[in-house]
DNA sequence: TTGAAAGCGCTAACAG
DNA sequence: CTGTTAGCGCTTTCAA
């Protein structure tokens, strides 16, 4: 096993000093004569040098690293999210380290725990205790911005999600339809509450049903069975996510209804996964782009004043929700 | 901003030295008096300190990290493979690095280049040139684990594709169809290589059409139209990964074509989406979390000798292949 | 333009 | 059982 190579082995060969290898490194911040910049390089090149980052960044400079805190990352919509946010540190120059934390508070916890002491420069977060994870990351002193729900205080970026849900309620009315039902999100979650609130603006003194159940393709499916096994069954459902719609097509297939002949269906989020679902789904769009831009952005700028983002989405037409049904 | 607590303020604040700081946070090497230990507990406590990881791993030990190269996060199996080596990482006290590298060379190496600047105890990859990652490793002194394409030497973690093809397309041979197409992975990449080497194992000297596409739902769809817009359409269609499967599915609804009676599938992953689709997918399922755990014993474990493990994968018999086709 | 040296926060000898 | 101290590899004053 080679030895590491360190900056003074480099020296040597080079004939100088670490502190000039460390000045043709960072470029800076004293200048270095051309003719000894050249032997350095090529002494690193002979050395096969590679700069240690744990030790420079205990000396004072950061970590270069960001934390990313999901709740599953085996979940499309927020594999998509680390996705971009991870393309978008690394255009950046940081590494992101992943944290999944199950849905589960305590282990979101401990997983901040773990990231503090690693020393990233930042953490973005989709939290199931806001005030809480606020608090341990205030109290690590470490930068943070969170997407979805958010503390009372501190930056955060979300979406329309009152009026997205509003919207798609209203594009299941103009179709015709009386009888739209809501599968929702967990109750007390904010995210899912402010789409249950849209739907029932929406819905004004309709008659409206709803469950509330997990953002997850079993929580879409068991609870489609439930709204479809009712005495007087919806003739369109809006479905508060993605996931949750793609259960919701399985059980309508496995009820023998067709989509969206029988049954139309909205849905919310715009995860790759509506685009390809049969029938494609109608949805509203989250910028998932621009909130993974927005965070590490906001993350790195040191200047930057606290943000409070809610981002407009939009409606996607597809053909889950009747539009363009004559098309097989 | 209140300043980074260290060890020597606790030590101030307990009346002791670093030392038995040091020794009752780590639990040794020394033994420390239960008074004194007690002290050290509060004093931890009272100043709200906590264990620098930077500074740890600059002394010598080891970061607790582990890196994780994929070449795309946003698609749904490594995805889910990445929450599984998430997962067992964690239990094993260690987090995990992400690197998502779009699939390209380049920034596959550039990726890793950052991972050892960051002092990663190993990393898990799927690579896309795993005789220059290998040797970058090498060359860096990191242990590392491939899944899927490997190098020559060194460890690695696959399944057994050209079985499991096989397998899959015997399967649809039971059904009676002759003309059973592939669409299979890209030219010369060594997995979809297997895959089609076991499909032609089982067709034997039937007629047989396949096109190379990428392993994305995209890729499928593209596939299939090609497939589907010949002479001869084949009757089923064995795809060599769930991704292209569901673009597959997209393909045929927008021929008009129903699956499984107008047009049988068996695909192969067994990710999370290929139970949801309508039809369900019959699959070849891969053992994700035995794949993960494997590879992170294997690079936890310093004395353990290189592997090239090979597993078992299991047909997994859903509708899109035709069986039970009597359900709705 | 270059070099010497003081730490960054921590662990682990080595002494007591 | 506890304290002192020498680094880990690097950046950055401060001098030369």
């Amino acid at each position: 096993m080679a030895d590491r190579v360190t900056q003074a082995d480099v020296a040597k060969a080079a004939g100088t000093s670490m502190a000039v290898v460390s000045y043709v490194v960072n470029g800076g911040p004293r200048p270095v004569a051309t003719a000894t910049r050249q032997r350095v390089l090529d002494a690193i090149q002979r050395t096969g040098y590679r700069p240690d980052g744990i030790a420079r960044a205990l000396v004072g400079g950061s970590t270069l690293t960001l934390g990313l805190v999901v709740p599953d990352i085996a979940n499309e919509f927020f594999a998509e999210l680390a996705g971009a946010v991870e393309q978008t540190a690394r255009a950046a120059g940081r590494t992101v380290l992943l944290a999944s934390s199950e849905g589960n508070t305590d282990s979101e916890l401990a997983l901040l725990e773990t990231l503090l002491q690693r020393r990233i420069d930042g953490v973005v977060i989709i939290s199931q205790a806001p005030e809480l994870a606020d608090e341990l990351l205030e109290q690590g002193n470490t930068r943070r911005v969170f997407l979805g729900a958010a503390p009372e205080h501190g930056s955060s970026i979300g979406v329309d999600n009152t009026g997205g849900a509003f919207a798609a309620t209203q594009h299941l009315l103009e179709h015709g339809y009386e009888r739209i039902a809501l599968i929702g999100g967990p109750a007390g979650d904010s995210v899912a509450e402010d789409r249950l609130i849209g739907w029932q603006q929406a819905m004004g003194d309709r008659e409206a049903h709803f469950v509330h159940q997990p953002f997850t393709v079993d929580g879409g499916y068991v609870g489609a069975l439930e709204l479809l096994g009712s005495a007087t069954p919806p003739q369109a459902v809006f479905a508060a996510s993605d996931r949750q719609a793609i259960g919701l097509l399985r059980a309508a297939a496995d009820e023998g209804l067709s989509v969206p002949d029988d049954l139309a269906v909205v849905t919310f989020d715009g995860s790759a996964a509506s685009a390809y679902a049969v029938p494609s789904l109608t949805t509203i769009q989250q910028p998932i782009t621009e909130m993974a831009e927005l965070a590490v952005r906001q993350l790195l700028d040191l200047h930057a004043d606290p943000i409070r983002a809610v981002l407009d989405v939009a409606l996607v037409v597809r053909r889950s929700c009747g539009c363009s049904s004559a098309r097989p």
